[in-house]
RNA sequence: GGGCGGCUAGCUCAGCUGGUUAGAGCACUUGCAUGACAUGCAAGGGGUCAGAGGUUCAAAUCCUCUGCCGCCCACCA
């Protein structure tokens, strides 16, 4: 074997790149050729927006550690990749740096069809750079099945979608206020707002002297388009009023009719308890003038604020005026003439601004296209809004084969109660950028449907399709769906989903809308909400990349397998967690450790057993020492743990479970016996095969974490094979609970030995002597592992067993519970450094002791306590009794 | 105004369907260039589990309250 050209250290550099186009071309990525039952995970389609950032490295590193170890267990994987074309969002990207490059308004100067031409530049790059970095970060997805929010099939499944819903008369058109970005020139979504604590100043005033009504606001220019003041019905100060109309001049076009009107939702304990009513200007005051309208006793409706931000002609004087400008007349007006009630106040106060440009939401009247989550669907009986609700609760119509579970479980809650508030969602935007609505018009007519409708003189709706609206199909479209494809029937519903917290009400909520309403059935059957990561400080990474970590450049330095488990490590589900080169430092070092492992291991083993490319380390293997028998049934256990781990999407302790194995049992201990057992002739053999089984099965337990360095020591076996496609370790039946409790005595004895070492400044290099102190029960223990001791412990191995023994003025004592140990030194150990070791030793045993009889004398621990339990504190009790016997002869 | 999460070793975090003398990594102390690895080896030090009550034979773990820190939601004019 040629493994002693091994190098020293890992490098990755070497490796990655190979090992990923090897993966590629093996063909292994796409399930077609794998068999065994489906198993799928959607990539959350980056925004194209931008690049990788070290949020999507976990994201990644969560995903393919599952893709891998199902593959590993003999499922069918499919990890299908994508991107997001991410409509409004990349649009508002390139404009903001195409202003940054000195366009004033690049709509206007550019015009539609070359201003999107610009942001597909833009958007093609982003995404060539974002699959690059997939592929950098090992991810083992289907490139076969590429699949991306704006291509051809997806625009398919959109327009489908949209056309279902609005023959089920659940998507709309309908005139009301929406959420207008002035800075975007589009409407957005209840989502994608984000609300801000501000200073602001509240006016309490009347619209005339005469007027009987005080009414206050944070912003008085609205109040030009006022048509009503709502009051309670039940407040006798105002009962009076209700149903009479005032005329009063407040300088807007005409003189303002207001109405005053009976509402429930007006608190008449709140401030002055009237609401002066802006139906134009204001979600709530619309809803009151719908109701009015409704009931007979309608009022009207003025827009004082245009889409530019300025106020409209029927602003009458005002007309023109910024909002802010108006304020300051409207203010100023209303204290000449003496109208102010009350110095105006300071408050803070939540005002909405776009996610996307950032400027505060106007509230303004439009025409938009909706979709109804609260209609009943003729096929179903039921509402989106029940729809989405039972896949979460009971499973769709009560099957719980059809219920999405959510890890950890607290967002659940979260998600219904969202899902029970949900209004009608806003789909239209004037931006470019995005599917075009598919609606067309001519006349009176309208068509929905895929593509330009036959005849002259159709046009199509000039608006898009809000970004959500094609990821929420994500789950479906990516596997071919109108079409009832194979793909579709054995892969949807998908298996996992995993995402940050920020997308539950954006993405998972409309993907389960989606998937519920299109196909019946669930998008995933579990999803896996990760938290977010921060930098060293705690801050979050920030999108303008100010303080953002290229992954790339983690890459490069530590490699992408320490990159993985650093990012995946202290990762639990729901929490942030936080990046430190400490940690990828340490991270690194344990992907070096199982290189060093297996250097060892490959190099020593020599031609004693059959090489790995003939099948050694594969077949039974014979344990014939205690460490023999522990390090197989160690083994067994962290495999059984580390699935059961995974399967319970426990990555982080899944990591820890396989490192601790891996380094403490493994490296440090069996690795160091091993090598003892390697020079005796009877042992070499079996030992061998030993080394050479552990370590194969522990480059399948940590491939799902560590794939390239796993796949890297695997390739130097020469076996042509991947560990990608090898098979996760079966139980064998090799634990033994008899050797694992011998081992650790054993490793005690060892260490309290060096310890005295330690502490008496005894030279490493030195062999100490020593005389051991054992009885019937532990004579063959020592005995048998005589050389181990005598290697590990650094003592002369011709050590005496006596049963009996007076300890010289020169000795230093190790008390075990069966066995004692005697430590020569060259000079006499000072006894009241000695005694006083001992005495401390003897307090805690005897506060434990007391602690311990405490316990078991307690008559209702003792009725109460399950039997186990009470059978281990006694076993503790003789065991500590026992050495404190020891301690006191010594 | 509602709701949620966090508070455990100097730092970052596990553990929390109650039951070993509370763990890991990093940092720290003391030794070691021991033929796999100094990206390492060996031996150590370090915590009244935010505070106060309660339930229990038993609480870091369950309940109540309080205090900080963070997040989400909400039409209080």
């Amino acid at each position: 074997m040629s493994n002693t050209e091994m190098p020293k250290a890992y490098e990755s550099k070497l490796y990655e790149d190979e090992i990923y186009a090897a993966w590629e071309k093996s063909g292994f990525f796409n399930p077609d050729n794998l068999v065994g039952e489906p198993y799928s995970i959607m990539m959350p389609p980056p925004n194209v927006t931008g690049v990788l950032h070290l949020g999507h490295a976990l994201e990644n590193a969560l995903m393919d550690a599952m893709a891998r170890y199902q593959r590993l267990n003999g499922k069918k994987v499919l990890l299908v990749p994508g991107t997001d074309h991410a409509a409004l969002p990349t649009q508002a990207k390139v404009e903001k740096m195409l202003m940054e490059g000195g366009m004033k308004n690049p709509r206007q100067e550019l015009g539609r069809e070359k201003l999107v031409e610009k942001i597909r530049e833009f958007a093609e790059s982003s995404r060539a750079t974002i699959l690059g970095q997939v592929k950098k970060m090992g991810t083992s997805c289907d490139w076969s099945r590429l699949a991306y929010t704006f291509d051809a099939p997806r625009n398919i499944a959109v327009n489908e979608l949209f056309r279902q819903m609005y023959n089920d008369g659940l998507i709309y058109r309908g005139y009301r206020v929406v959420n207008w970005s002035t800075k975007g020139q589009s409407t957005c979504s209840d989502d994608e707002i984000e609300y801000i604590e501000r200073a602001s100043v509240l006016y309490t005033f009347k619209y005339s002297k005469d007027f009987p009504i005080t009414i206050a606001t944070t912003r008085p220019e609205t109040k030009l388009g006022d048509t009503a003041v709502a009051v309670h019905p039940g407040d006798e100060r105002y009962q009076k009023y209700i149903g009479q109309i005032f005329t009063v001049d407040v300088g807007a076009e005409k003189p303002l009719e207001i109405k005053v009107i009976a509402d429930e939702g007006v608190d008449p304990t709140f401030g002055t308890g009237a609401l002066g009513v802006t139906p134009a200007h204001s979600p709530v005051d619309f809803l009151m003038y719908e109701k009015q309208k409704a009931s007979g006793n309608p009022i009207g409706l003025i827009q004082v604020i245009g889409v530019d931000g300025h106020m409209t002609k029927e602003a009458g004087s005002y007309a023109g005026l910024t909002v802010e400008d108006a304020r300051a007349k409207f203010v100023g007006w209303l204290s000449e003439q003496g109208l102010l009630e009350k110095e105006p106040e300071e408050i803070v106060q939540n005002v909405g601004t776009s996610d996307r440009f950032k400027d505060v939401i106007e509230s303004l009247p439009m025409t938009q296209w909706w979709l109804d989550v609260q209609k009943i669907i003729p096929s179903k009986g039921k509402s989106l809004k029940d729809l989405m609700a039972e896949a979460l609760t009971t499973g769709l119509n009560g099957n719980t084969e059809q219920k999405v579970t959510i890890t950890p479980e607290r967002f659940t809650k979260l998600y219904l109660h969202r899902v029970e508030n949900l209004r009608d969602w806003c789909l239209s935007r004037q931006t470019w950028w995005g599917h075009r609505i598919p609606v067309w018009y001519r006349g009176k007519e309208t068509f929905v449907g895929n593509g330009t409708p036959e005849g002259e003189g159709w046009e199509q709706d000039p608006d898009t399709l809000d970004t959500w609206f094609s990821s929420g199909s994500w789950t479906f479209s990516t596997l071919g769906w109108p079409e009832q494809t194979v793909d579709l029937k054995s892969f949807h519903p998908t298996n996992w989903m995993q995402m940050g917290y920020e997308i539950l009400y954006l993405w998972l909520m409309r993907m389960v809308l989606m998937s519920t309403y299109a196909l019946g059935e669930i998008p995933f059957k579990d999803a896996y909400i990760h938290g977010m990561l921060r930098n060293e400080a705690g801050k979050k990474f920030s999108k303008s990349d100010a303080n953002g970590i290229d992954p790339l450049d983690i890459i490069e330095k530590y490699g992408c397998d320490a990159l993985r488990l650093c990012v995946l490590s202290g990762n639990t589900p729901g929490n942030d967690s936080r990046f430190s080169a400490e940690k990828i430092e340490s991270s690194r070092n344990f992907v070096n450790k199982m290189w060093n492992v297996s250097r060892f291991i490959l190099m020593s083993i020599g031609s004693d057993v059959l090489p790995p490319s003939q099948g050694g380390g594969e077949g039974v293997v014979a344990p014939a020492t205690v460490a023999d028998h522990w390090i197989l049934g160690r083994l067994e256990t962290v495999t059984n743990q580390t699935g059961k781990l995974i399967e319970q999407f426990d990555f982080s302790l899944a990591i820890e479970t396989l490192r601790e194995f891996i380094w403490n049992d493994f490296a440090d201990w069996y690795l160091e016996i091993a090598k003892i057992q390697q020079k005796d002739e009877t042992l070499r053999t079996s030992t061998n095969e030993i080394l050479l089984y552990v370590l194969k099965q522990s480059l399948v337990l940590c491939h799902p974490f560590m794939p390239f360095v796993t796949e890297a020591i695997w390739k130097e076996f020469g076996t042509g094979s991947f560990v990608m496609v090898s098979t996760w370790p079966k139980v064998t039946g090799l634990f033994d609970e008899s050797s694992e409790k011998q081992l650790v005595a054993l490793q005690e004895l060892i260490i309290a030995i060096r310890n005295v070492r330690s502490q008496n400044k005894i030279e490493p290099k030195k062999l100490m002597d020593v005389v051991f102190v054992v009885n019937n029960a532990s004579r063959e223990f020592i005995e048998s592992n005589r050389e181990v001791i005598s290697a590990l412990a650094r003592v002369n191995s011709d050590f005496a067993l006596v049963e009996k023994y007076e300890a010289a003025t020169t000795d230093v004592s190790v008390v075990r519970k069966d066995v004692s140990v005697f430590v020569k030194m060259e000079t006499v150990v000072d006894p009241v450094k000695e005694k006083a070791r001992i005495e401390k030793e003897v307090i805690e045993l005897t506060t434990y002791l007391v602690s311990v009889a405490q316990k078991l004398s307690n008559e209702e621990f003792r009725s109460k306590a399950p039997e186990k339990i009470i059978m281990s504190m006694e076993e503790k009790q003789r065991e500590a009794q026992a050495k404190l016997d020891a301690l006191r002869k010594s």
